[in-house]
Formats: structure tokens, sequence, C-alpha cells
DNA sequence: GACCAGGCACATC
DNA sequence: GATGTGCATGGT
């Protein structure tokens, strides 16, 4: 895949980074005070509207009790019933719980310490985590760690499913190889370049999609109308 | 009331 | 390996 800087599928995707960027302008992503904060949001967040994991992550810090230590020594009922706002608040509950159990173990409840480990085994070891999957644990990387690792979500697959770039049946793996091939490895143009897949997704290429006034709606034949 | 939202683990076939 | 299901709140 290192090709496809000099094949179609770089440059269909620098093309779509420009439009979506033109359209849309920066995204300033992940909102978030701090590096801890921005992975208990990526927990949070899955498969859950970021106005509802706002909610709990704001019940969290009015109670002084968005840091590992506190997290990490509360009962399960009580930090369910904190987040609870995020909803599926049992089951974050014990992911966040999990989590915590690995970053105290593995890297001392330091954040700094967990950025400074290489890449590779740190995906790895977030992705032991029960309740972290590879979404989740790019997130991390990428918005809570400043690492460059290109998250792939339902928007981006969908959208460029619709699109024409990829098939329907490609997976996480051969999406993110995609753009980690076509792509310069920086983490501020991955940062940018997912939150806009989200911009996307959510105004136009939804599950019923509306073409109408989609960014993409005029890209050449390559990434096409939406299908 | 139906649908959707910045997934993942687990069971079953 | 592919597919189905549970998890749950809150906005549109």
């Amino acid at each position: 895949m290192t090709d496809s800087k000099r094949t179609g599928n770089g440059k269909t995707l620098n093309r779509i980074y420009t439009v979506l960027f033109n359209h849309f302008g920066p995204q300033d992503w992940w909102p978030g005070d701090t590096p801890f904060e921005v992975t208990v949001g990526a927990i949070l967040t899955q498969n859950t509207n970021w106005a509802n994991v706002e909610k709990a992550i704001t019940s969290l810090k009015s109670r002084k009790v968005l840091n590992a230590r506190a997290l990490h020594a509360m009962p399960h009922d009580r930090l369910a019933s904190l987040i609870r706002p995020a909803g599926y608040f049992n089951i974050k509950a014990a992911r966040l719980k999990n989590f915590l159990a690995f970053f105290a173990n593995h890297y001392g409840g330091s954040m700094k310490r967990m950025r400074e480990a290489e890449v590779h085994p740190l995906r790895e070891g977030l992705l032991s985590v029960s309740g972290i999957g590879p979404e989740t644990a790019d997130s991390i990387l990428l918005y809570a760690l400043g690492k460059p690792v290109f998250v792939i979500d339902a928007y981006t697959k969908r959208a460029l499913v619709r699109h024409g770039v990829v098939p329907e049946k490609a997976t996480y793996h051969e999406l993110q190889e995609l753009f980690h091939g076509a792509l310069p490895s920086e983490v501020q143009l991955f940062n940018e370049y997912h939150a806009l897949f989200v911009m996307l997704g959510k105004h136009y290429c939804r599950p019923k999609p509306q073409c109408s006034g989609c960014p993409l709606e005029n890209l050449p034949a390559r990434s096409g109308r939406c299908l």
C-alpha cells in the first residue's frame, strides 16, 4: 500500500481531505482538557452521541473524580451512576475499570509514561483490555497521546463505501492501511481528517443519505457521487 | 414512536 | 468466518 501515494487512492484521499477541510474548516479535536479526559471520553463515546458523553464527563468533573486514582478506587455502582447519561453505564463502568487497572499496572497511572511507550506494543496492550477495540484504542493513541494513528469509524467507512473508494467488505485494518499508505504520517492531519469525516457523516453521509449539498457530491469519477 | 449516536464482547451457526 | 444480540440514555 506504500505505492498508493502514486495511485488513485492517494490522490483520492488527498482530494477528499481538501474538499472536506475547505467545506467544514478546522475541527480542533478532541474536546477535552487533559489526555486522561480524552481517554475516558473515548470509552464513554462508544456507540453514543457526544452530547451525552459530555454530561457524564461534567458529572465526573464536578465531583473532582476525573482522575485515575479516584476512578480506580470508586465502587462500580457509584461510577455507573455518575456516567449514566452516556448510556450503557454498567458496561462502560466495567470498561473504564478494566482500562484503569491496565493503566495502573503498566504505566503507574501516568499518561506521560504511557505517551513515552512505543506505539505498536502500546496499541496491542490497549487492545488486550476488555472493552477497548480498534477504534477506541486508536482514538486514545491519536487524540490523547498524539501518536500518528488513523482512526477508522462507521462514518469514515460509510462515506468511502458510498463514494466507491473501498468495497463494503473492507475491514478496519484494511481501511487504516489505506490511509497510512496514502497520507504523510502527521498527527495533525490524521486528527483533522477523522474529525472531518465525522462532520460529513453527521450532516450528509447519514444512514439515510442527504446528498444534496454534500461537499463530495462533485468529486471526479474515482470517488464519484454517493452510491 | 422510530431512529440514531464518534463500539465491543460474546454466543451461535 | 460471518452474523446476530445485548448493552441504555437522550436528542431529533
